[in-house]
DNA sequence: CTTCCACCGGAAGTACCGGTAA
DNA sequence: TTACCGGTACTTCCGGTGGAAG
């Protein structure tokens, strides 16, 4: 009886390992942070980003860069793939040569910014604790104790500078004042294109030395740079030109977005190995999207801090009787709400700002309307996805 | 032309937490 | 141990506002 159990785990476990490297060779190279070798239709922008940053390998610093894109359109991918480059040249040409990089969406404080740019240079920063002065200091000690070319480069910029201000770019501009021994220079990143209108103009011209654009991909070029992936990332015959066009034209009606195109590349090609399939077919493209879609949900309503999830409730409530729902209406729901569970609501100045969030969250959708006599008011709607919000809503109410 | 609704959203402040340095 | 720091998650206060109604 037991050997029988062991066969069937056995097989099970077999058939797993078997099916495991079906489709791909190297899932790796779907990865959205992996720096390919090759980079289709970008020559351009690596020779404008290559050219302005060789200074700095023999020690005259480089013009601060601001580069514009929306999403997917390879700003990160070029700028690291040039600083790598840069990088082991460096040690061909002995040049102090080092660089930073932080994304600000995801490292969104002035604190862990300015800590994770001076542990680019091996220093050790405790995660909280410190002045943010003291960990600048220490900084800039650092710098003049090494006496390099140091390039920072801050991704998503836009979202730092709408949450905190410019005060740390400005900082941040102005430093080689204080510097002898080296030199830092910027690399800004950011995909909305109106965000340099409302910085500090001295910060705007000195970040600004060099603006780089990076146009969307079409659907053709999108179509290369998967095929390009493709070849390293599937085994052979597993997957069609017909799937990687498919990927290619979903992706470009977003933008045009090849971080969007890679994703339903691996994906569909996640669910065609858990389905045992010999190939990846566009029915695959079709149910990752939509897993993509639902996962991204899941993801983001189960951190939802419990008063956010209440005030989203009350507006999936409302939505479905009117449609939409209003500022005064969620509140008033809301705060029943919260009463009839024994929790203390929060105020309505505060659920106005959470309802800003889930719209940023792509949860909701708010707008500002003024509708004249009867005041002005956030008019909130959501989108086909409710029913997938409630249910993850639903699952994820008690914490 | 003026009123006035139903909010918006900036500013400042409070409480708390996890942490450091000395 | 004590003084202090930054971040989070709020509250309190309040001036501001586009446009339908009067």
């Amino acid at each position: 009886m037991n050997t029988v159990a062991y066969d069937i785990l056995d097989e099970i476990i077999e058939r797993k390992l078997k099916s495991r490297h079906r489709i791909f060779a190297d899932k790796e190279k779907l990865h959205p942070d992996y720096i390919p070798d090759y980079l289709p239709h970008r020559e351009e922008q690596i020779k404008r980003v290559a050219s302005i940053l060789v200074s700095a390998l023999e020690g005259v610093r480089p013009s601060n860069i601001l580069i514009y894109g929306l999403t997917g359109t390879g700003k990160t991918a070029v700028t690291l793939y040039v600083l790598k480059r840069l990088g082991k040249k460096a040690i061909d040409f002995d040049a102090r040569f080092k660089y930073a990089y932080v994304n600000t969406r995801k490292t969104d404080t002035t604190y862990r910014v300015l800590a994770d740019i001076a542990r680019s240079l091996g220093l050790r920063i405790p995660y909280t604790g410190l002045a943010i002065a003291e960990v600048y200091r220490r900084y800039v000690e650092a710098l003049e104790n090494w006496g390099g070319v140091h390039i920072v480069v801050l991704d998503e910029i836009d979202y730092y500078v709408r949450k905190h201000g410019d005060d740390l770019l400005y900082k941040l501009t102005r430093i080689n004042e204080e510097l002898e021994h080296s030199k830092v220079s910027l690399i800004g990143i950011t995909n909305d294109i109106n965000f340099v209108e409302n910085l500090d103009p001295r910060v705007r011209s000195s970040l600004g030395e060099e603006e780089i654009v990076f146009p969307p991909y079409n659907a053709e070029q999108l179509y290369d740079i998967l095929m390009e992936r493709a070849k390293q990332a599937f085994n052979p015959n597993t997957i069609s030109n017909e799937v990687i066009r498919y990927c290619a034209a979903l992706a470009a009606r977003e933008h045009g977005d090849a971080r969007r195109a890679l994703d339903l590349l691996r994906v569909a090609g996640e669910i065609a190995e858990r389905e045992m399939a010999e190939k990846v077919t566009v029915k695959h493209v079709k149910k990752a999207a939509m897993e993509i879609e639902y996962g991204r949900i899941q993801q983001v309503v189960s951190t939802l801090p419990l008063h956010a999830k209440l005030v989203l409730k009350a507006i999936i409530v409302l939505v479905r009787k009117h449609g939409h729902a209003t500022t005064g209406e969620t509140y008033n729901y809301y705060r029943e709400f919260a009463r009839s569970i024994g929790l203390e609501p929060l105020t309505q100045r505060r659920v106005s700002e959470l309802i800003n969030e889930l719209d940023m969250l792509g949860l909701v959708n708010a707008v500002v309307v003024n509708r004249g006599r009867y005041g002005k008011t956030k008019m909130i709607r959501v989108g086909d996805l409710i029913d997938v919000i409630d249910d993850a809503l639903e699952r994820f109410m008690g914490e």
